[in-house]
DNA sequence: CCAATTTTGTACTGATTGGTTCATAATTAG
DNA sequence: CTAATTATGAACCAATCAGTACAAAATTGG
């Protein structure tokens, strides 16, 4: 044994998660995730690897919040659609209070390096399944207190809403406008309330 | 008068936009820039301006092309309605074929550089509400031949429109898969449809 | 054919990039 | 207290970046 660590890994994950999310990818040089985790680039490449391996490491911490979020929406509410609700709406009161046009981390690493990096590109398609599974099980849980037709595609409809909330996040990027997000949220909740 | 150019701009902005269309703003390095359009830096830079500058030409040039494409295939087809579901099956069919996972030039755009980049914002908005009145103008022809309900809120489900294309399109970015986007974009027509 | 004008390619600039090296500081086991 | 081990921070590296300067080439009107 010997020195240990003086820093703590996940608020170092959590610091460096918000230094990407507001730049990008490749815009965030390593002097930004420096000042943002307070480290030194020695420890930080201990610690994570390279950039792009810190990269990773922070999306698995974002994906887990991610269908966390979900799951808590879900949970705070009388019912599973009603859930959804719940949580499309925070989103939006995300997008539209929150420190400006970051967009889904998921959908931004996408959009930012699925063209150029295959194995990124499958990463990314892990962190969309993943909460497109969660959302099936919700809806699954929906059509059972039949809040649902019980011929309802329960994993085509979980494909629209994690795609339709993409969707909405990256428009929202654009234009972080309440009344704007709230039209396109209702006709996307209207295909799958009724 | 002296010396003529001795390129065509429209052609060179076809080649900046597949150069900009494969590897996003920042990673496009002006060395990349003269390659694909085979000129120098010099002839660049007086034609267009800088980086930036050219890549807002081409965003100009792609959202003209973007609302042709949707009128065309509109015009193609018996009926609105149907003209929009053959537009979806265009963009699918491209995804799934095409040179790999580029996106929505709109769409990458915001992703991109809308955070950092307040006017390059407002421009992303601007494309994206031309759009979204091109899916307008479509839907009250839609309506106006009983396609859809008196009562239809076609600006919502335009907007709608626009924001689940940019869904499908991300998602297609880490998932170009056909019977994955099939099902999103059948959902997604449903919505309009019925 | 000449002077004026513009395009074009090359070379260059200063800044920034991700990543590495290495001496120093800190800590522990014995 | 000492030797071994590890974290740390600053200096350093080659590569690349967007943008510029400038001279040479090309084309025009007269």
């Amino acid at each position: 044994m010997a020195r240990p660590r003086e820093f703590d890994l996940d608020t170092t994950l959590e610091r460096a998660m918000q230094a990407f999310w507001a730049k990008g990818y490749e815009a965030t040089s390593l002097d930004d995730l420096c000042s943002a985790t307070k480290l030194g680039r020695s420890s930080l490449y201990a610690a994570f690897g390279d950039k792009r391996n810190l990269y990773l490491s922070v999306l698995d911490r974002y994906e887990s919040a991610a269908v966390g979020r979900i799951l808590s929406a879900v949970a705070q509410s009388k019912s599973p659609l009603k859930g959804i609700r719940i949580f499309v709406d925070h989103i939006i009161e995300n997008i539209v209070a929150g420190p400006g046009r970051r967009g889904c981390f998921i959908g931004n690493c996408a959009a930012e390096l699925a063209r150029m990096d295959r194995p990124m590109a499958a990463r990314v398609r892990q962190s969309m399944a993943r909460v497109q599974q969660t959302f099936r099980d919700v809806l699954i849980r929906a059509r059972d207190a039949d809040e649902l037709p019980p011929d309802a595609d329960t994993d085509a409809l979980a494909m629209f809403l994690m795609s339709g909330i993409q969707g909405l996040r990256l428009v929202g990027k654009a234009n972080p406008d309440r009344d704007t997000l709230r039209q396109i949220a209702t006709v996307m909740l209207r295909c799958i309330d009724r």
